[in-house]
DNA sequence: CTTTCGATATTCT
DNA sequence: GAATATCGAAAGC
C-alpha cells in the first residue's frame, strides 16, 4: 500500500469518504471505480451500525484501517464499507455506487443480462453483487495488502497530495473546489454532497450531511428519502 | 409518473 | 413485534 493511502485511512470516515471518490477497487474478476460513498461516525452519528457498541455483525467496523466491512442489509444484499480512522472506533464509508471500469462481463453475468452498463453497481446492493462479494468471506478481510480477494488504491493524482499535506486539508481543498468548480485544471470532476440515503429522522437530513458522490456522474444512483423520516 | 409491497438477517423494544 | 445504510416488480394515478 501507498503512504498516501494509508494517511487518508488514518483519518475518521466523514473525512475521509469524499477523497474515496476516483479510487478503485479491485477483485474477483472486477474493478470498480468509485462515484458514490456516504460515511458512518459511530461515536457521534446514531445512523452507525456500531453507534452502540459492537456486536457480532458490526464487529469489524471497529477494526484497523483499510479493512473491508460486510453486512447484509435487508435480510438480502451485501453491501461494502472501506473501514478509516482510529481501531476500536467505528467508522466506514459505504459504497453506494460506481463505474465498473474493468470485468464487464464478469459483473453483468451476476446482475443480469438486462441491466445496462452505467447501472451494474449503481446502489449498494447491486455495488456488492457486481463485485461478487460474499458476507461470510470477506467480511473483516484487508483491503491493503493483498491478503483478502479486494484491493483498493487511490485515484490518480491523489497519492502526492495526500503525503504532502495533512488529508484534512486536502478533502477541504476537494470540498472547496465542489463549490467553486474547476479552478485552473483543464478538466476536474466536481463532488457534490448531501444528505445520506434510507437514512431517517436526526440521523438523515441536513445533521450528518455525509454522502458525497461525482456530480453529474451516471453511474450515481438516485436519492430516496426513508419512508419514516422527520422533519 | 408515484406508491406499495415482498423478500428477510440482525438488532432493538 | 418493529425497524432497517435496499431493490425491483406490480399497481395506481
Amino acid at each position: 500500500m501507498t503512504d498516501g493511502l494509508r494517511a487518508l485511512l488514518a483519518e475518521p470516515a466523514p473525512v475521509c469518504a469524499p477523497a474515496l471518490l476516483g479510487a478503485t477497487i479491485a477483485g474477483r474478476g472486477v474493478t470498480l471505480r468509485i462515484t458514490e460513498v456516504e460515511a458512518y461516525w459511530g461515536p457521534t452519528d446514531p445512523g452507525s451500525h456500531g453507534h452502540r457498541g459492537p456486536t457480532p455483525r458490526n464487529r469489524h467496523l471497529f477494526g484497523p484501517p483499510g479493512t473491508l466491512y460486510a453486512y447484509r442489509s435487508y435480510g438480502i444484499h451485501t453491501c461494502v464499507n472501506v473501514v478509516s480512522g482510529p481501531e476500536g472506533t467505528s467508522s466506514g464509508s459505504l459504497l453506494r455506487a460506481a463505474e465498473v471500469v474493468d470485468g464487464i462481463e464478469v459483473a453483468r453475468a451476476r446482475r443480469g443480462p438486462s441491466v445496462t452498463d452505467v447501472a451494474l453497481a449503481r446502489g449498494p446492493g447491486n455495488l456488492g453483487q457486481a463485485l461478487g462479494a460474499v458476507l461470510g468471506e470477506d467480511d473483516g478481510t484487508s483491503l491493503l495488502d493483498g491478503s483478502g480477494p479486494f484491493r483498493l488504491t487511490l485515484a490518480p493524482g491523489l497519492e502526492a497530495r495526500l503525503t504532502a499535506a495533512d488529508p484534512a486539508d486536502v478533502v477541504a481543498e476537494l470540498l472547496r473546489e465542489t463549490v467553486a468548480g474547476p479552478v485552473g485544471a483543464a478538466r476536474v470532476r466536481r463532488i457534490s454532497v448531501g444528505p445520506r440515503t434510507g437514512v431517517a429522522g436526526v440521523a438523515g437530513g441536513a445533521t450528518f450531511p455525509w454522502r458525497s458522490w461525482w456530480t453529474g456522474d451516471p453511474t450515481v444512483s438516485a436519492y430516496r428519502r426513508h419512508q419514516r423520516a422527520v422533519d
